[in-house]
DNA sequence: CGGTTCATCGAAAAAATATTCAATGAACTA
DNA sequence: TAGTTCATTGAATATTTTTTCGATGAACCG
């Protein structure tokens, strides 16, 4: 048997994913707390004894989608290509085994972009800075010649939000199968 | 000087490219009537005399894109990989030059992809349909042998995604320069 | 010029949405 | 078992947002 105390746990995670369901997919302005009671069959009165707000619901998201954020560190490749590489076939396994996490990933990319975000709860989400993270190892693939020749910034910058605009639309539409990690990867290879 | 109709026609132009602004930036749902006027500097009330409400509006942006969408043609090109080419320069030279175009093929995307998109502007938007578009070039490129192997709905998709998760970006935030269109076309280019 | 149209405003009404609350009964605790 | 806690609901309230409306004066038209 289940304690209440874990019955309410679950039912909080239940909240937390439907949430994180519906923002991904109308965005979190478009979310009614209705539609979100309604998903895990609730009165709308009762989310309100799980969450402060539907403005706390989503920064609790937002804080989840950091701490699970893994920062992409690159000793163990040989070039800064292979870690590329592996960077990105690791994400896509992890997107398509793990839904929620395609979903998270694009939860936060439009917690950073959106204008319309909460300040506090923007700030929180920008913590997560991924195209700053791949600049050294742009830097570092350009020395040896396996990343191509250009800002760095740029390219990764280019190589990030080509990413994200995948990881957007297979979040909320698996009909069409991830591409092949290489595939993408190209955008930086040097030939 | 100006007639009233000219004015009028004008004004609504301003409201319409202050809409598309906000849309983009803050997504539909989030932008408020009042944001719109207050971008224009006119009071609520005037905003309804120039449109009969905020969703008629959204129609008329997604329409205006609708007719703005230049269906790709092929024809000029020698080889399949020349039309990935020139299509992607040009449509980053677009972006470049026009940043109104870069946002309105972010609203676009957003219409279509959105779930909160209220269902007969979404369709509307989905007449759009640049993925399946490309799909017959990337076979003629397959057969050419100037573009890769694998299911042509598949790289067609990858690479517009990628296309869009780069306008998403320089729509709102123009301090990163884009791509080279060349790094883009590689996704889908055979090596 | 005199009458009509219409852009404009600010305030009021309507509609949608978020949040609170009192009541209930089932689960827990002693 | 008796008393307490607390998950739950549905309805009431508060807040936000959209939309309507009457009044005003300036532009237009004959």
């Amino acid at each position: 048997m289940e304690t209440r105390k874990e019955q309410k746990e679950r039912r909080r995670q239940e909240i937390i994913y439907a949430a994180l369901e519906l923002f991904v997919s109308k965005g979190y302005a478009a979310t009614k707390v209705t539609d979100i009671a309604k998903r895990v069959n609730m009165s709308t009165g009762l989310l309100f004894h799980y969450f402060e707000s539907k403005e706390k619901l989503y920064e609790e998201l937002v804080r989840m989608g950091l701490e699970g954020t893994a920062y992409p560190a690159g000793q163990a490749c040989e070039h800064a290509i292979d870690f590329f590489i592996q960077f990105t076939t690791q994400l896509f396994v992890y997107m398509q085994q793990q839904p929620v996490m395609a979903k998270m990933f694009v939860l936060m990319a439009e917690a950073q972009r959106n204008e319309g975000t909460p300040a506090h709860i923007r700030e929180i989400a920008m913590q997560v800075n991924t195209i700053e993270q791949f600049v050294p190892i742009v830097e570092w693939g350009q020395r040896e010649g396996t990343i191509r020749d250009g800002d760095p910034k740029v390219i990764s910058n280019a190589f990030w939000c080509s990413i994200q605009g995948i990881a957007e639309r297979y979040a909320t539409n698996q009909e069409i199968d991830l591409p092949q990690a290489e595939w993408l990867v190209d955008i930086v290879r040097k030939k």
